[in-house]
RNA sequence: GUGCCAGUAGCUCAGCUGGAUAGAGCAACUGCCUUCUAAGCAGUAGGUCAGGGGUUCGAGUCCCUUCUGGCACGCCA
């Protein structure tokens, strides 16, 4: 365990034997002892770590809080913590004051192995997948993809620091109806290369500029010769020829953006093996199809009012739903991208993954109450099944919202993106923000070479620790192994901060990996870089004691290991000069 | 219409699941490089936490309600 969480862990034992001696003392009256926490108050005057119990404890022991400290703080033991002081203070806050041998065993932790500091068995190697991006092999990808693969990428790396077994996948819908639209449309782009506007370009058709070029390209391979063979031998030949071609160009993106998947997963697999069929077999045993207009549909709406019930809803909250059923197998005998999707994710769990991630785009969100219905109507637990939703990307140029590419005039995509952001800014800055709130993409500000930039804030610390080494080691001063009593010497505000926020790092991935939140880390190691800075400022190195000299160059290493360990997690560079 | 998400400093956002005087970053103003990288630091200024009720020792956080913005309600994916 890290030393913080032992730390918290020791003084929560404490505590409860605080409070279980002055019960038998008759000092606080028989009861429960009350759900208590230990926290870090923000205000560092008020302690390394607080707690509540005492505020928590009043309705239980009928006393004033004030009262319940007093009675707890008279029986409280140190001995067996990592404190050596504590005060009462507030409404009735206790607050603990960590000893000179808590700092010394958080930076011992730390260089002892630097590169899996902040690992745990939180997730006890459970199975998990992450998919996302998952783009529509039918066009470019966009803004949201880029969000979405830095965030489930990241997202990934986090999960897999606590604990967990992670499987990165990326769902590459290269079957259905999108990919027969892809085909029309196409094909009207090829004929309309020969015999111009009397093809009409159908309806719902994709109108991208990509379509055009494709076909363009298609002609100047192969010139006119679909233009006697039969419709769908066009189509085909078509999308025979594009669709590899689309699917490169995103495997390479993915590639460019530092994004390595365990797999890419062709939806056309789960129809050649009959899987898709199967998943309408185990429904229909399971009486849940019926026939109507000729399609098979799914009682959508029985299998989620079931499951909303059960979650305590009530029935006006569910009939104002509006819940409806879901065709499974078109009119014309295609199954659905629902049905597909279903086989897909009973896939996932059939392969031996307990827990699913998926990273959708919000205006999906629709979709996550049936999918996880259906999951439970084939008999898996749907609650294992999290949809990660990630809002909006707003793309700014300028302090204005920008959608177009000024250079090409079009829809600015990821390819665009890439070309033009640096890779390592562009994954930062989309993990700044939590997924559920929208996003400003600032292009300026990505672009940007300088402080404004947060990553170049982080790479800085890192490039600025590697700097001191190099200094003082031109001065013949090489950092060695240090004795308690000189960690003991790190007493500076800045240096104690800066120690005990490093001590928190396994907590919080921990926390993120929880929560699934990647953003979290981002803004832990931002606020490391603060909290380094401000040190540097205050605490100079060169020209002290040798003591403290080797002191300071201890906690610098492991201030640089920790920033290298999160950039490298998540895959941007970590610059040892800037 | 119903549901989901959001509303916190001029702007962009945190706020550790109910705790102490609500915090950062940008923008503005004032300082700090003759010892380690000024891509940095210190300081000043900036708030009715959208509005109104409620729950309790205590609410930005939980409940109700109103307002505003985004999204979704397909034999699209």
């Amino acid at each position: 365990m890290d030393t913080y969480s032992n730390a918290v862990g020791m003084l929560k034992n404490a505590i409860t034997n605080a409070i279980n001696k002055a019960i038998e003392k008759g000092e606080l009256p028989q009861a429960e002892i009350p759900q208590f926490i230990i926290e870090t108050p923000a205000d560092r005057t008020h302690g390394d770590f607080a707690t509540n119990v005492a505020m928590a404890g009043a309705k239980a022991f009928r006393m004033p809080p004030f009262k319940i400290a007093q009675a707890i703080t008279s029986n409280l033991d140190l001995s067996e913590t990592m404190c050596n002081k504590f005060e009462t203070a507030g409404p009735g806050f206790i607050n603990f004051f960590l000893g000179s041998e808590y700092y010394s065993a958080v930076i011992r932790e730390i260089l002892a192995n630097p590169e899996n500091y902040g690992n745990s068995d939180f997730g006890n190697g459970e199975k998990v997948m992450v998919e996302f991006v998952s783009a529509n092999p039918t066009g470019p990808m966009h803004m949201g993809n880029a969000r979405g693969g830095a965030l489930g990428d990241c997202l990934a790396a986090v999960m897999q620091k606590a604990g967990y077994s992670v499987w990165r996948e990326f769902y590459v819908n290269d079957a259905g109806n999108q990919i027969e639209k892809f085909g029309k449309s196409l094909e009207a782009r090829y004929l309309q290369i020969f015999k111009g506007d009397e093809i009409i370009f159908p309806e719902d058709g994709y109108q991208g500029a990509d379509i055009m070029e494709l076909a363009k390209e298609y002609t100047e391979i192969n010139g006119d010769k679909l233009l006697e063979v039969s419709s769908e031998e066009r189509k085909n030949s078509l999308i025979d020829f594009a669709l590899p071609k689309n699917i490169s160009k995103m495997q390479s993106d993915m590639a460019k953006y530092k994004i390595t998947y365990d797999k890419w997963f062709f939806e056309s697999e789960l129809h050649n093996s009959g899987a898709v069929k199967e998943v309408v077999d185990i429904l229909t045993e399971k009486g849940l199809t019926y026939e109507k207009e000729g399609a098979i549909w799914y009682k959508n709406k029985d299998v989620v009012t079931e499951i909303l019930l059960k979650e305590g809803k009530t029935q006006k909250y569910i009939d104002n739903l509006e819940l409806k059923d879901d065709v499974l197998i078109r009119q014309n005998g295609n199954p659905t991208y629902f049905t597909a999707d279903i086989a897909y994710h009973k896939n996932k769990f059939d392969r031996g993954f307990n827990t699913l991630i998926d990273v959708w785009g919000a205006d999906h969100h629709g979709h996550v109450m049936r999918m996880k219905g259906a999951m439970e109507a084939i008999g898996y637990d749907g609650s294992k099944l999290n949809v990660l939703l990630m809002q909006l990307v707003n793309l700014i140029k300028d302090g204005k919202p920008a959608k177009m590419s000024k250079r090409t005039g079009k829809a600015i995509q990821l390819g665009d993106l890439l070309d033009e952001v640096p890779v390592d800014s562009t994954r930062f800055l989309f993990n700044t923000r939590e997924a559920n709130s929208k996003i400003d993409f600032d292009l300026d500000l990505a672009i940007a070479q300088d402080s404004q930039n947060p990553v170049y804030y982080v790479q800085y610390a890192h490039a600025r620790i590697c700097s001191i080494f190099k200094s003082l080691a031109n001065d013949g001063i090489v950092p060695r192994e240090c004795t308690d009593a000189e960690l003991a010497l790190l007493t500076a505000d800045e240096e104690l901060e800066l120690i005990n926020h490093l001590a928190g790092y396994t907590t919080e991935i921990i926390t993120s990996a929880r929560d699934y939140d990647p953003t979290k880390i981002t803004r832990y190691v931002t606020q490391l870089a603060t909290l380094f800075h401000k040190f540097y400022n205050a605490c100079h190195i060169k020209g002290e004691a040798e003591e403290l000299i080797q002191a300071r160059l201890a906690l610098c290493s492991c201030v640089k290991a920790v920033i290298k360990n999160i950039l490298d997690m998540f895959n941007i560079t970590c610059p040892e000069a800037m």
